[in-house]
DNA sequence: CAGTATACGACCGTTTCTGTCGGCTTTACA
DNA sequence: TGTAAAGCCGACAGAAACGGTCGTATACTG
């Protein structure tokens, strides 16, 4: 329950990481995946999707590899999160096609709707350049709180 | 990713219901279960959890069933949640004995931390009765932002 | 005693997650 | 031009978590 998967988790490792090392121009899958012992080949299918979302550059061939596709401070965690794992919802209620078949008679999905968007707004405003400095995230999450109070 | 269990939503909403209905002594589970179209038995199991965890009072026999053990605002969202779920945490590698192996090289799970505070945080500022209350309970949250950003 | 309700543990089918494999395409460079 | 290094893609299998059921024991009411 409310737990990332590990391929978010891996996902904003390698853009970590990626973003510590902009001198590089382009990483490939398997030294990130070194750096952190990250299964190789698992690690390659999640920056392939990261690429397909438009967070990352790919260039294939040899010398080839990974580069971010903006600054870092453009790339919050919620859009490594959505690109990863899909639509994030708190609820089942909105999985797509089937969800909870008691939708109608709930009535506890509106007020957690909201809740979601908090924890949403929160995920949003942590980029990942808070990620690779030393500064605490949160503490630029709780920062950006009036912001999403205005959102909601 | 980052879901509830449907047991805590169950949970929720069970709770919820109590707390509008604090005329009536004690309510079955089968009383919950049939007013949302909740699985009896499982919905029993879940109050069973929240009674251990200190959250319910139960009474068996004859006209028995289940009550608030505090006032609804004095129970949080957080607490029924991990009376349900078990400890929170949005990463993997504090679960319980085996966690991540790799939590040695990682450099994200501290930054992941204090994130993982800001939700448990927001979800710490949202009571039973804001559940109950047509207000949106993430303005709450927000109001008590404030609080959390001193916690970290 | 009979009936109603909680308490508890075992169990099982389904889904989701994690990781692997194999084959294909693109590119650099010798 | 050929080869090696890389990305791209889909399928798949083992493992874990989840959702739900059942049976039985226990507690209380009247
Ligand atoms: S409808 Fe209610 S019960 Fe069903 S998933 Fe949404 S919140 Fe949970
Ligand atoms: S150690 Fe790093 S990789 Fe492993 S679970 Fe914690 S955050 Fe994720």
């Amino acid at each position: 329950m409310l737990k990332l998967t590990k391929k978010a988790d891996y996902g904003l490792m390698a853009l970590k990481y990626l973003a510590e090392h902009p001198e590089i121009i382009a990483l490939s899958a398997k030294d990130v995946a070194d750096a952190y012992g990250i299964p190789a080949q698992l690690l390659a299918k999640i920056l392939q999707q990261l690429t397909k979302s438009g967070l990352l550059k790919s260039h294939a061939g040899m010398n080839g590899g990974y580069a971010l596709a903006r600054d870092a401070r453009q790339i919050s965690a919620f859009e490594v999160i959505h690109a990863i794992d899909g639509p994030f919802f708190i609820t089942s209620c909105t999985k797509g096609t089937k969800g909870c078949e008691l939708t109608p008679s709930c009535t506890i999905k509106e007020p957690l709707a909201r809740v979601n968007e908090t924890i949403a707004g929160v995920l949003k405003s942590i980029s990942i350049q808070d990620l690779a400095e030393h500064e605490q995230p949160a503490k630029k999450a709780l920062e950006a709180s009036g912001l999403v109070a205005l959102t909601l």
